[in-house]
Parts: C-alpha cells; sequence; structure tokens
DNA sequence: CAGTGGTCTAGACCACACG
DNA sequence: GTGTGGTCTAGACCACTGA
C-alpha cells in the first residue's frame, strides 16, 4: 500500500461512514475490507481515528455502529465544577456507574502529595460517568478517611466527590492544581471506558487544596475525546 | 495470548527499558520478539505507549532507544507566552525548524473565525519545535496577511508568531481561548514530529483576540505527550 | 550493501452478544 | 449456534540509515 493510498482509504471510509444514517450498522469488518481491498487490520487500523473523533462505535460482538451528532459537554476550566453540574447547566442528564469505594493504607504517592502519616487510612473514589448510555469518563478520586464517609457518600444526591466535600461546609476548599495530559488507555481504563487498549484519551491530574494551601483530594480524570470541549482563556503575557 | 499476559509483557518490557543506560540502543523488533516469545506485532503493540511516555524513541533504519530523563516544558496556561519564552525562562534551549510561509486565498473556516471576507489574503505559518534535537510540537498559526510581513518575520529574533506581534505595539492583544483535546497523529502531523500515524498527541486550538475581541489569529499545536506539562489552576466554582 | 523500523497480508482463534 | 469485534501470528515487502 502505498502512502497516500492509506489516507484515500481514510477518506473513502469516512464519506461511507458518514453518509449513513445515525445509529445504522456498518458491514462487518470482514467485508469492509474485502469491499475496499485490504486487509482487515489495516481496515481497523484506518478506522481507529473515527472512533476517537466520536464518529462510530464497536461493540464486540454486536457490530460497529454510526454515532450521530451528541451532545458536547463544553467546559471552561476557570471554574472547577462537578461534571454534573456542568452538564445539568446544558440541559444534558448524566448517570453514573460502576462506583466504587474502597479503603487502603496510605502509599507513597499519598504521603508525598496529601501530607499524610505512614498507617493513616484513605478513601478512593472511582466511578464512570455515562451520557445516552455512553461511558464518556473515568473518575478517581483519592482522599483521606477521615474527610469522607462512605454511608453519607453513598446515600448523597450527587456521586461527585467535589459537591460531596462543598456540601460540608468546614472545608475551605480554594483551588485546584490541574495538570493536563494526552494518554493512552491502559487495560483497566479501557474496561472501564469500554473501548480498547490502546486508545486515546486526554487525562487530567488534579490537586485539590483548600484556602491554607493544604492538599484535600487528589484525582485523576480519563475523558473520551469527542465527548468533552474543554477551554481555557489564556491573558496575554 | 491470555488477558494478563499482555500486562506481563509490558511489565517485562519496562523493566528491560530502564535497567537499560540512557541511549543505549534494544535488540531489534525481531530478536526481541523472540526473545520475549511473541510476535512483532504484538510486541510493537506493547511498544507504543513506552514511546508516548517518552521511554524510547524510534528511528527508522536505525534502531530503537532508551531515552534518558529529559526537561519537561511546565508551563502554566493561565498566561499566553511563546514556547521559546517558556523555554528560556528555565534555562533550555529550544530550535525551530520546517519554517513553512505561505500565502492562500481565504476558506471557509477563515472568514468564519477571523471574520474576514472572500478574497482577501491569509497567511500560514507552520513550525516545528525541537528541544535537544527531537521534535516536541508542531504549530500552525493561522492570520490575515495585512498583520505580518514575510520578510519582517523572516528575519525577526524568534520564530514565533506570538512574539512577533507582541512586538508590534500597534496590536492590542488581550486574551487567547484556548481548546484542548487529545488527538492522533494524521500523516502530516506524524511526519513533521518524526513519529508513527495513529500515535497520541496533545492538541490546543486558539483563537487569539485583541482587547475589541476581535479575532487576530487562530492557531493549532500538537505536543508530544512525556515532554510537557501544562497545568491551569481552577477556582471552586 | 546489510540491518533497522514501518506497513500490510492472510489466516487463525478468542470473547462476546443475541436469538 | 452464528456472527460480531478483539487479538495474535508468521511472513512478506518497503523505506530508510549508515557503513
Amino acid at each position: 500500500m502505498g502512502k497516500e493510498s492509506f489516507q484515500r482509504l481514510q477518506d473513502s471510509l469516512r464519506s461511507m461512514i458518514t453518509s449513513r444514517p445515525a445509529e445504522s450498522r456498518l458491514p462487518s469488518e470482514p467485508k469492509l475490507a474485502k469491499q475496499m481491498g485490504v486487509s482487515r487490520a489495516t481496515l481497523r487500523e484506518a478506522m481507529r481515528s473515527f472512533e476517537t473523533e466520536g464518529l462510530i462505535r464497536r461493540k464486540q460482538g454486536v457490530g460497529t455502529f454510526v454515532i450521530g451528532d451528541f451532545p458536547i459537554i463544553d467546559a471552561g476550566m476557570e471554574k472547577l465544577e462537578s461534571i454534573e453540574k456542568i452538564a445539568g447547566r446544558i440541559g444534558l442528564n448524566v448517570s453514573t456507574e460502576s462506583l466504587e469505594i474502597q479503603q487502603m493504607q496510605v502509599d507513597d504517592e499519598c504521603v508525598r502529595v496529601l501530607g499524610l502519616k505512614v498507617g493513616e487510612s484513605i478513601t478512593r473514589i472511582s466511578r464512570v460517568i455515562l451520557t445516552d448510555g455512553r461511558p464518556v469518563a473515568y473518575l478517581v478520586d483519592t482522599l483521606p478517611t477521615s474527610l469522607i464517609s462512605m454511608s453519607d457518600f453513598e446515600n448523597g444526591h450527587s456521586s461527585s466527590v467535589l459537591d460531596f466535600l462543598l456540601q460540608n461546609g468546614s472545608l475551605n476548599l480554594a483551588h485546584s492544581r490541574t495538570e493536563i495530559k494526552a494518554s493512552i488507555a491502559s487495560g483497566e481504563v479501557a474496561n472501564k471506558l469500554q473501548i480498547q487498549r490502546g486508545d486515546v484519551l486526554l487525562n487530567f491530574s488534579a490537586d485539590l487544596s483548600d484556602s491554607s494551601g493544604k492538599v484535600i483530594d487528589r484525582s485523576y480524570s480519563y475523558f473520551l475525546p469527542g465527548y468533552f470541549s474543554f477551554h481555557v482563556n489564556r491573558r496575554v503575557g
């Protein structure tokens, strides 16, 4: 296959996909590969970016489907808000799944970041956010167990750790230092988000601090590209 | 191959890589695949994430090399600064390559974003940023030709479009609205950055405005993960 | 030139969903 | 069971580098 023919393959695949109605199923991979005159591996490689863009969705054992327009969660980054609040503001329904709450002993990272002593207990809360039945984000929060009660949290209105902490007025949450990265999905994260290992993700790691600068919560967030639009307004130096 | 054995493969590869001195060359892919008892395709798949992390570097026709610690360009996003300035502040040398300046007629995007009329001329400036000889970012700026003189720009001290515009005091640059995405490299971008098509990139698209809100410059930036650390401080809502 | 990584192929088997 | 996508294999050829 020539250097440009891969581009042509992608172009014809793209027009084939976009010409189809939303929700429709594409021909199976072996058939499509034969139609296009390439091997299945090459076909799959060409389709990779379409799934990243949110153009298609593959379901093992079922097929590959065209995704129509979907709501994009648009969020400025200056303010820290829970995804639930952001989605609520644009009238979008999000749900939570795979909520896991786990207590554990502090590890090296917690000692360093959260300023805890060896032997103290931390709580790790992980969850998957869905819009329209589709997993779109995987969030992991780690914080001292003393700050969060498992039963209170599970009985709360929101599954957002941030919203829970804000309800507790005694904490004086001030800001979050958020680091922005692009990464590829590990097996674990891929499983949570129902994507393939190796797929592209936008990745935040954030330290939430109170007004004294003490770090309260370290969180990792993994977002499917295509479903979110994060932006920030930058001052000219 | 079982579901967990891939993880084991990655683990043993990782420890093999990290135990080697920086700059050293790994065994060739066929040899390594044989050693590990997997096919070359599987080996390459397992090595993908290592290149994303900046742990290794592949060079076609030469070999695969261990990368030692490298300086990470750490930048807050509140202030908009050129990469050259940020790097300079931490004492890091960056250079520019593949500078391309191109004049063209406005396309639909420019009409919409830059508020130009059909028939006006725009200038597109693209360039690759290197640190330590390694391409780490690919930047594309598009702006009205009237704002930038090709010869002035080429003779300037910096190859940064932002720095050039700032020198011109008559513009009143105020802020940049920057959208943050994760994406995979197209053939063109992969070629510029000397990576593989399909590799992961962090991606900004930014509109630079003057104090009246008029958009002066639309830019696209592609960053290799691992070499940059962008962060933002978020206020608690 | 020989040796490297980059790509593609054909085929196989697995895990999974659904009737 | 049948058919789907997910993964892996063995082998081939290409493009590139450097001696």
